[in-house]
DNA sequence: TCCCCTCACCCAATCGATTGGGTAAGGTGG
DNA sequence: CCACCTTACCCAATCGATTGGGTGAGGGGA
C-alpha cells in the first residue's frame, strides 16, 4: 500500500523533516523555474526531493500557495445553461484547456439571466478565481464595462460584445453559407427562426443570412423572421406563428440553433408538410443528433470545442497581460437529407 | 462608487484596524455561531463590525480560511460527459443544492474511462474538495472500495453500486412501467435497445423491463436485447443489428435512452417503417427534446434535476457522519404517438 | 595569505482567517 | 471589603507554501 493513503496529506515540512532540510529548499526544489531551482539545491538533494515526494504521494496545497501567491489557478465561466448542448459542449473544451495550463475550471448557470449573472459573478469573484469566461453575454450588458473598470481579468466565449475579446464562431459567415446554399438550391421564399435578439450569435447568423440573400436578389418579407427562443419549443413556436401569418408559405426555414430547428420541423410536420421534400429546413451548430434525426437536419457545423479552447487561450493572454485579439472560428455548412 | 471596487480586496485585518478592535473579534462576529459571536462583542460592537463589512464589501477569503480549517466547501463531481443532456441537468441540479449550502461545485468529464475516472479524482483531492460526487459509476469500480478505505467521503448519483449511498432514478420500475405499457398495446414482439453493461441504469431499465415482460406472460429472445453506447449513433446502431438479424421483426422497441430512441427512430426510417405507425419507440428519460420531435417520442420521465439535488443531500449526511441512505426516486411513462 | 565569489543551504516574515487561552474592568453576593 | 463572576475584548499560534535576504564553507585568483 502506498503512503499516500495515510489520512493527513503530506506537507512540504514533512518532506523537509524527513531529508533534514529546510521547507524552502523543497519548495524551491519542487515549484521554482529550473534557475532558482538549481540554485537552491545540489542535483544531489533535488533528486532526493523529488523522490520522496513522488514516493509519499505529495501534492501542494492549493488553498496555502493561493493564500501567499494571490493567484488560485481557479477559472470561472458562466453559461446560460450547461443543459444547452452548444454550451456543455464548448465548456468541455474550456475544461481541457484549462487542465493543459494546470488551471481548475469552474462552470456556474445564469439562466441568462443578467441578475444571476452578476450575482454568479460575484460568487465566482468571492472565490478568488484568477479570470472568468462569459458564455452568456447580452448585446446590452452593463456587467462587462463594470468588470473591465473593476480590473477584472475575463474574456467572451459564443456571444460577442464590441470592445471586449471574444472567442466565437463567425456567425454572419455561416449565415451566409446558409443563404448561398438555400438560393442554388432554387428557394426564393424563406422564412428565419432567429432565436433570442441579445444574443449575438442570433443577431449575426440572422444578419449574415438576410444581407446575403438581399444581396443575392431575394426578398425578405416582415414576417418572414421571427425572434424565439434556443429551445425546441422556441423553434415550434416560431414556426407556428410562420405558418399563420405568412401570405405565401415559405419553401425553407433557416433555424439559427439545431434545437430551434427540430422545434421547427415538428410543426411543419403538424402542418402536414414533409420536411426535405415540401419545405426545407436547415439548423446551425451541427451537433450529433442532427445527423441522427429520422430526417437527417442540414446543419452549419461551428467548431464548439475549439471555441471553448480558444477561450482559455485568450483568458491566459489576458492574465499574462499579452494583447488578446478576438478570435473568429470558421464554420461548414452540412448539406443533408433536410435541404437536398 | 461602491467602496467594493478597490483593487485589493478588504481583510478581516482592515476592518478590525478601521473600528479599533482586535481581527478576531470581527472574525467572531462575522463567522462564528450565535453563542460564541455575542460573547465575542457587544451588540453595538458587533453591529458596527457588520455594518463596515457590509460597506466596504468584505467577503472572506476562502483560501485563507479554508487554510485554517481544513474544509474548502468545495464540492467534486465527476460525470462521463457533459454533452451528455442527462448528466448536465444532474449537474444542474447538483450546483443549485450545493449554492444553497453554501458550497462551490466543480464538475470533470470522465468519458466514462475508469482512468480518466481515477485521474480526475486525483485532480479533485489535489483541489482538496470537502466530498465527490460521482455520476458515472461502472458496475465493477475498484476505484469506490479504495476511496472509502482512504476515508474520502463520497456519493453516487444517476447510476448505483452496491454498498454505497446513491441518487438514482427507480430505473428497474421505470423499465416495469414500458413493458406494462407496450403489453397493453398489444405488443408480443420486442427489442431493447439496453445501453452500456456496465452502467446500472442500462441494467435496471433493461431487467426492469425483460423481467415484468416476462412475469406478464411474454417472450422475449436472443438478439432481441442490444446493448449499445448511449447517444444517437448508440441507438441508430442497435436497431441495425436488430433489423438484421431478428427472424420475425419486433412491433415495439425500448431504448433505455432518450437519444438512443432517436437514433432508433431515425434506423427505423431508414428501413421503410414509420415509427407510431408500423413500430412503437420508447425512449427513457424524457429529455425536453423528446416532446418536440417530429413523431414525439413516448418516454419515462425521470427527475433528474431532483436526482442531483439528492445527491448534494447524501453527501451532506455523508460530511456530517449522518446516516445515508441511498435514495431512488420514482420515474413515470409519458405516452406520446410513437407508441400510441 | 587574503579577499572575493559561488554554492548550497537556512531563516523568518508573510498571505488572511481561525481559535484556545488569556485579562482588565465592572458588578454582585456574602 | 473581598472573592468571584461575567462581559468584552485582546494575544498569539496556527494552517502550508513562498520568497527576499542572509550565511558558512570551500575554492580560486592576485
Amino acid at each position: 500500500m502506498n503512503e499516500s493513503s495515510r489520512r493527513r496529506p503530506v506537507t512540504i515540512k514533512d518532506l523537509a523533516s524527513e531529508l533534514g532540510v529546510h521547507p524552502s529548499t523543497v519548495s524551491r526544489v519542487l515549484h521554482s523555474e529550473a534557475e532558482v531551482a538549481r540554485s537552491a539545491a545540489s542535483a544531489e538533494t533535488a533528486r532526493k526531493v523529488r523522490e520522496l515526494a513522488r514516493k509519499l504521494g505529495y501534492s501542494p496545497h492549493p488553498q496555502a500557495s493561493g493564500l501567499r501567491t494571490g493567484r488560485t489557478h481557479l477559472l470561472g465561466t458562466i453559461v446560460p445553461r450547461l443543459s444547452d448542448l452548444v454550451l456543455a459542449i464548448m465548456y468541455e473544451g474550456v475544461e481541457e484547456a484549462a487542465a493543459e495550463l494546470k488551471y481548475s475550471a469552474f462552470v456556474m448557470n445564469s439562466r441568462d439571466d443578467m441578475e444571476e449573472q452578476r450575482r454568479k459573478t460575484e460568487i465566482m469573484l468571492a472565490r478568488r478565481v484568477d479570470g472568468l469566461i462569459f458564455g452568456d453575454v447580452h448585446l446590452d450588458c452593463p456587467l462587462m464595462p463594470e468588470l473591465a473598470r473593476r480590473g477584472v481579468p475575463f474574456v467572451l466565449m459564443n456571444r460577442r460584445l464590441r470592445g471586449f475579446p471574444s472567442a466565437t464562431c463567425d456567425d454572419v459567415l455561416g449565415g451566409q453559407l446558409v443563404a448561398d446554399h438555400l438560393w442554388d438550391q432554387g428557394h426564393r421564399n424563406v422564412a428565419v427562426v432567429a432565436g433570442e435578439p441579445y444574443a449575438s450569435t442570433a443577431v449575426d447568423r440572422t444578419s449574415g443570412f438576410v444581407d446575403r440573400w438581399r444581396a443575392l436578389g431575394g426578398d425578405i418579407g416582415q414576417g418572414a423572421v421571427v425572434w424565439s427562443r434556443f429551445d425546441t419549443t422556441g423553434g415550434r413556436e416560431a414556426v407556428a406563428a410562420i405558418l399563420r401569418t405568412a401570405r405565401v408559405l415559405p419553401t425553407a426555414v433557416f433555424a439559427v440553433n439545431d434545437f430551434a430547428a427540430i422545434g421547427a420541423m415538428g410543426a411543419l410536420r403538424s402542418h402536414g408538410l414533409t420536411v426535405g421534400r415540401d419545405i426545407a429546413v436547415v439548423g446551425f451548430n451541427d451537433t450529433p443528433v442532427a445527423a441522427q434525426l429520422p430526417i437527417p437536419l442540414s446543419s452549419v457545423r461551428s467548431p464548439m470545442l475549439e471555441i471553448g479552447r480558444a477561450a482559455v487561450e485568450l483568458l491566459r493572454r489576458v492574465l499574462n497581460h499579452e494583447p488578446a485579439e478576438s478570435i473568429r472560428l470558421k464554420p461548414v455548412l452540412q448539406v443533408r437529407e433536410s435541404s437536398a
